[in-house]
DNA sequence: TGGTTGACGGTGG
DNA sequence: TCCACCGCCAACC
């Protein structure tokens, strides 16, 4: 059972990452909270990390602040992909995180 | 089965 | 604004 509820967090959360659209971000918190785990932000970047799929966009997700994260040390790609979908950075972070920030909650 | 790891979040100094 | 500590959760050995 427990490994239902795992897999089906997994799920959600490649799903929740699937949906952010091109030019936008989403913070590990954001994704845990989809995936309904709030405080899974730390499972999230597991997840991602073991399953960096291509059909996953893993470099629109971000740390919470507007940081970029780990993202296997290499953020300088990561931040390069961003500025590709027009995300504006302001340094290491993010220019605008409230911005480019998805918002599952509709209004 | 149990302990360790790690692409995090929030708070305090 | 930056660094360190603690808490949380899934994957891996």
């Amino acid at each position: 059972m427990s490994r239902s509820v795992r897999a089906d967090f997994t799920a959600r959360v490649l799903s929740a990452v699937r949906r952010i659209p091109r030019g936008r971000v989403a913070t590990y918190g954001d994704v845990a909270a989809i995936a309904g785990r709030p405080r899974a932000a730390r499972a999230v970047g597991n997840i991602m990390r073991t399953c960096a799929r291509p059909d996953v966009p893993c470099h629109r997700v971000v740390a919470a602040g507007g940081r970029l994260g780990g993202y296997g040390g290499s953020e300088t790609v990561k931040r390069a992909l961003l500025v590709a979908e027009g995300v504006q950075f302001r340094g290491k972070r993010l220019a605008d995180l409230k911005t480019v920030r998805i918002r599952h909650r509709a209004c």
